[in-house]
DNA sequence: TATTGTTATACTCTATAACTATA
DNA sequence: TATAGTTATAGAGTATAACAATA
């Protein structure tokens, strides 16, 4: 597993509560992605706290690895308030995994980059989250292309390849 | 989507980053199963906040519809410390929607059990979390039990039916 | 002695509101 | 006037350590 995220812990509850809304096979694969979302955030918090950092803290980095971003474009990504990106930054800043440069192009805003060392840490990062990588090798390509399109028609989007 | 769970916010960061480890193929997939991760969690957020909820006082409110548990086991399931349950279960209680009750096998423990109040909230909680059952509707049948079978054998579960 | 639950403490994340400096 | 970032504040979740009651 690769991308952001948060805390997680437990899995199958209210799937298990009399529904009669939905047949067996929806329930059990509804249940079947919580088990997958729950094995994603213990992979995340786990891969963070390796490198002693929280869960918003990795993603933040994780984001700024691909590019220095503008404060209120942090707080987008995350989806909080810009208000809390401040703090999160603030402390990677203090560990000198993080540092921010004036925008030249409008001196309100703040670019947070990654120093040297934060970068190194976002790519140890990402090769710590196996998660979905090392899972994902059991399958053939056959069977990887078919779990891409499942997943696809299920949020929507596009099946082509 | 029914399970458990917390905050997520944010997808495709890692994954962007020149990996040298997977093909473009498990890439794809992986960052699929991200932004399912993130829209689990916004349904699951979203749905709590509907009952002015937390998303930890929900999963343990879903957790004790299916059975009444010690405290510590309330902990195990979401792999909190025990002290944490305390207070996650005290803002519940004061709400109404949960109660402690002796354990008449061992006085030392305290049962947390839902209030016939807390039971409905858990029943429309679990009503409000369409985010899999509805999408899985677009798939056939067919299309499902692969769906099942291919996320059983990422998990690494037998694939049986 | 070991276990259950709690309390005390400290840190992080979160949202809201008010503030500043720019635009 | 509007926007970017910050500060101040308060609530919630989290872990750690120490405690009382019970086993």
């Amino acid at each position: 597993m690769l991308p952001i995220f948060h805390p997680v812990k437990q899995v199958g509850t209210l799937v298990d509560m009399a529904s009669t809304r939905a047949e067996p096979l929806t329930l059990e694969v509804v249940e079947l992605i919580g088990t997958v979302v729950a094995r994603y955030h213990e992979e995340y918090e786990h891969a963070a706290a390796q490198h002693s950092l929280t869960g918003a803290q990795a993603r933040v980095l994780s984001l700024l690895a691909l590019e220095p971003l503008p404060m209120r474009r942090i707080a987008v990504s995350l989806r909080c308030e810009p208000s809390n990106v401040t703090g999160i930054v603030d402390r990677l800043e203090a560990r000198g995994l993080v540092e921010r440069r004036p925008d030249p192009a409008d001196r309100r805003v703040k670019l947070a980059a990654p120093t040297e060392e934060g970068l190194a840490t976002a790519l140890r990062l990402r090769d710590a989250l196996d998660f979905a990588r090392e899972p994902l090798a059991g399958l053939s390509v056959a069977e990887r292309t078919l779990l891409r399109d499942l997943l696809r028609r299920m949020l929507g989007e596009p099946a082509g390849s």
